[in-house]
DNA sequence: CTATAATCAGTAATAATTCCTATTACCGAT
DNA sequence: ATCGGTAATAGGAATTATTACTGATTATAG
């Protein structure tokens, strides 16, 4: 993967924020810097990056995706209400823990994804 | 919720396989049984079981939401390759155990959905 | 029964995301 | 510095899963 400005615009905006934004965003704030940058580029560029693990995606209940670029292993906490997505650096006993801390959890996801073993051969 | 002889049908296709389909699936399923069901039913029906928590959602990567009639608590594996979905009981250390059974794990993604602090009060 | 409110089929609309095509920028080699 | 090949980009059209809307139907409480 060559360098590309545009790319790297997408992943400074990431990166100068913890909020877990989706892609309108990332394309609201790449658009200050370069006027004429398409939504397509950005999505583009956000698929590729995440495909290659530069950085992460959530997925919100409503089916649109966040992308953090925060690649250290953590989970984490979608408000169904305001949507605010929070970080969770220790996922274990998650629910209790973010119970403690006012959060009402109502269910805990969590998925693998990869290469099953009839694939694998 | 008031008695339909389509949610019904819904749900029995959903009980009869481990597969974890999606909406299509299900529609198919349900046509064999009452042709004239439209899939706008078959969504909405899924949509609102889902809410109550008569069954459970697993969306794959691709962003198409994948429906389970098994309840119990349980995480997920989704094959990139194939889209095969399996269920993981144990979910402690869950990539070491996948990984035993010849799964090449890729990420493992936890999320959290509720009401944050903020929100709750 | 009957009233009423949920559910339905069918269709149109929505919205997130991807695809397509012409154009442009980059980079190594001349 | 220019060329040629390759990859990236812009802009818009297309795709696709899902939801919204409509008038008709149906379950069920009284």
């Amino acid at each position: 993967m060559r360098y590309s400005s545009r790319r790297e615009a997408i992943v400074n905006a990431l990166s100068a924020t913890k909020s877990h934004p989706d892609a309108e965003w990332v394309y609201a704030r790449v658009r200050e810097e370069y006027p004429r940058v398409s939504l397509g580029t950005v999505y583009r560029n956000l698929r590729e990056l995440a495909a290659t693990g530069a950085i992460h995606t959530v997925e919100t209940e409503d089916g649109v995706l966040h992308f953090d670029a925060d690649t250290s292993p953590h989970a984490h906490f979608v408000c169904n209400r305001c949507g605010r997505i929070s970080d969770l650096f220790d996922v274990t006993d998650a629910a209790e823990q973010l119970q403690a801390q006012g959060y009402s959890v109502q269910c805990v996801k969590t998925v693998a994804y990869g290469v099953c073993d009839r694939c694998g051969k």
